[in-house]
DNA sequence: AATGAATGAGTTTTCATTCAT
DNA sequence: TATGAATGAAAACTCATTCAT
């Protein structure tokens, strides 16, 4: 699949004194994500924040406006990395199952590659200030999935009478809850377990999308 | 079915001395919900609540401990209902797959009864300190969704190869979504799109839990 | 001696509700010196005493005026009866140093007879705003004493160089400071410790009255 | 004697950003004291301190974890030069009597050298949170005087049958009741009288304790 | 770039007191 | 007398943000 996926919040070793400014950046958004993530965004300080990045609380101020600045950093951020890698896939030509396979498979194996970044993700989603921001990206992820789904009717594979953005949510309300699960700690996250997950939804949602007959299980 | 499902926390506003105090405490938690369904809980202030139920916010520690405590209150009192009502449905000995629309029915029309409470609900489900308490309750209704499918699986509706817990997430996560989706205005929410809404997550989810025959996508 | 000394404000046994109304005036002052002498007087809410007394706190205003009214009826009180006993002594016609041995001996035994009253006289001596009424009759105990010094030095039994005044916050110092020593727990309690702080109280600072010849030092 | 003895706590005022943080830590210390003596730890508000001492409130947190801590390090810094001046005066090798002067005198010298932080002493001493650091302190000074009680003893200028910790309290308790006159405006207070007040409580109470025995006075 | 002292608006909570019943 | 619901002033403390250095 795609290289990075997701920005590199993971933290890294350097503590020298002799960092380039953008990677000094990158390490206090790592360290937001730490804080936020044990946290919560609302019940940590900004001091917090600069303490875990090893810098002075008034720096954070040279590189963001706000202590929301760098909540909206983070959403912004990740989900243009979320949102490319389903660019991919939906260019990839597969078909709809193929490519909604793939969008679970970028959302789902991200909480293995940065733990902390999906809780502060599945935590912090319904805040009302930044809303509208995250509503214009996240958006434009329900709109690829629901034009996945789309092209499943398109080509026979989905149900014609289903309603697609409807179903978009019921995908993706299937996704984030197991990624809830796994924050939340009332699911095993081994890969394996992830793996099961990944096609489970699949089978089951694309299943559904099938169609199949009301009649066909008696 | 049972009859009220939600405590009735929609009121209407008085200051005169001569209300039942038990009464005034539901004032109270009324106007907590709308407060907290409009700004959120960490934004809201105590004081709005107090304004919105025309008390002395002093008189808001005479029936609750903290501000936390409220929502603990609205989250207890909630989910307890919505548990009784999908305890009547879970004995109520019809198949798997009714018994399932049953629950969404229940969720999902909760939204048209009280659309501030599910605003409350659905925006601040994974908040830290009470966390405990509401997992107990929200995991009684996961547990409650799990042996419904596993009532399933065993009557032979539901596929056997299907992982219960998991399925109980998809399930429910796709109820979820769709409440979310209409909290945020994404969704069309009048009663004809509720009804839509509710056959659409049974049809597809427990069309894809009946078994998407492994071939059948080939 | 006298017969009470003190204000009965040791606790009684009863608590049915056919109570006479200025025995359940009594029992709130009681009520007040146990949580006052436990916590302290800005600490101690007025909610405890009405809980101590097994009264509703609305009660406690029908007899008291104000929290700070409660405190300063115990100080007039105890006051008004240590001064009584104070009088008698002086009156007894018996010398100085036994007149002063009798002020030690009233105010030392207090300690035994009711500790918790004790304990708030001594925590609370100097709070602001009911000083002027505490000094008032403080003041008295004060002048009292130094009567009796002046009485020995017009006996020949104490320098006549002394400063009376001076003296007598010598003296009554030295009492408080031993109820203090026994308030914090910093000295032995006992009755036998009483007596000797009793008569070492007296030996040192009467004898020290009685003149020491300026050549006995050198 | 000794160079400064009390920490000094009296001030000048200066709202500038040229001062040295230690020295604006010490500026609000010197504004607790004021305000403390004032009008008393309990009816002080940060917000008073704040505003003597010429700056934000929130400041005092940056050098404070909270208003008790200010009043705990009032204490501790105050017994702590009290307590080397005491040592001094121990460890000089005078007489015992000559050293209990010394120790009169530390403490006396003490109310012109600084009322408002004697006010705060003598008025703030029976605060419950701290007490135990206090004791320690304050327990310490108790020990020295004791010891000099014991010294006495032991060169014959002291009765031996006396109990030297009950005479301590003795001994300080005089020292404290002519504070707090001072303090409560009860005794005259001009330097004249502070010498006569050591002088008159070093020959009452040595002379107590040197032992005029019972039959002297007849 | 970097620091951290300084600011002050903002919020929860406490609790003495009142008063309708 | 007695209750306890109701009030609201008051106060400590927090913390995002600024800015002199």
């Amino acid at each position: 699949m795609h290289a990075p996926i997701l920005a590199d919040y993971s933290a890294s070793a350097l503590t020298d004194r002799s960092i380039a400014p953008e990677e000094k950046r990158r390490r206090i958004l790592q360290a937001a994500v730490r804080v936020f993530a044990r946290k919560g965004f609302h019940t940590s300080r900004v001091g917090d924040i600069a303490e875990e990045a090893g810098v002075a609380h008034g720096l954070l101020y040279h590189y963001f406006d706000s202590k929301d600045e760098l909540l909206e950093t983070i959403f912004h951020d990740t989900w243009t990395d979320l949102l490319a890698a389903m660019q991919d896939v939906e260019e990839s030509g597969v078909p709809a199952r193929e490519q909604l396979r793939g969008v679970a498979a970028i959302l789902l194996r991200s909480w293995r590659r940065d733990p902390d970044l999906v809780r502060v993700l599945v935590r912090e989603v319904a805040r009302s200030p930044q809303l509208q921001e995250q509503l214009a990206e996240v958006g434009e992820a329900f709109a690829a999935i629901q034009r996945m789904i789309e092209r499943g009717q398109a080509d026979g594979d989905f149900r014609a009478d289903l309603d697609a953005r409807l179903a978009s949510f019921v995908f993706y309300g299937a996704l984030e809850e197991i990624l809830t699960g796994w924050v939340l700690g009332q699911l095993p996250d081994d890969d394996e377990q992830v793996a099961l997950a990944e096609s489970t939804i699949v089978d089951v949602i694309c299943g559904g999308f099938a169609g199949v007959p009301a009649g066909a299980a008696a």
